[in-house]
DNA sequence: GCCAACGTTGGC
DNA sequence: GCCAACGTTGGC
């Protein structure tokens, strides 16, 4: 099982939102690394809910995966903000997760304390200019991570 | 709202 | 394949 971390504005899709849908189909990445990272999910890993443009930034929730190599259907809608004409269906461009709400952390934990923490080397997220919006966590850093703030237990 | 950092595009 | 121009991300 492994972990990761994904971010997401709270104007736009907030931790609170997936409390309330249970579930989403985690579209609209659009950047090669970010979807590699995507590709690389497996069924069961678990991933922090990162809120970002928020005030203050930081690791709002945890979700678990729960589907993977899903093609982002949004790549080839027109009317999204996501639309990418360049990709066809004989060969999808980007591919996603469907993601399942595990829990809204006890605590936040903001940027500015992740950064106390944490080194640029340990968890990418607090590195200047990190602008990648899904990223592998170790399993020491997600442990420690968790350590830091409480998770109520939801049956899944 | 500003702007530094970074990714992508496209001319050559 | 280089790199300047441009667009986007995201902290502050």
């Amino acid at each position: 099982m492994n972990y990761w971390l994904m971010k997401s504005e709270p104007s736009v899709y907030s931790i609170w939102d997936l409390q309330r849908e249970g579930q989403t189909l985690w579209d609209g990445v659009r950047n090669y690394q970010a979807r590699n990272y995507l590709k690389a999910m497996q069924p069961g890993d678990r991933a922090f809910f990162y809120h970002s443009n928020a005030d203050p930034p930081g690791i709002a929730g945890l979700m678990e995966i729960l589907e993977t190599q899903v093609v982002d259907p949004s790549q080839f809608d027109a009317a999204s903000p996501y639309y990418d004409p360049k990709s066809g269906c004989a060969d999808p461009r980007w591919y996603t997760v469907r993601v399942q709400f595990v829990a809204v952390l006890g605590r936040f934990l903001s940027l500015p304390e992740l950064r106390a923490t944490f080194t640029p080397e340990e968890l990418e997220v607090v590195r200047r200019g990190s602008r990648l919006s899904v990223m592998p966590v170790s399993q020491t850093v997600a442990e420690r991570v968790l350590a830091l703030t409480t998770v109520s237990s939801q049956p899944l």
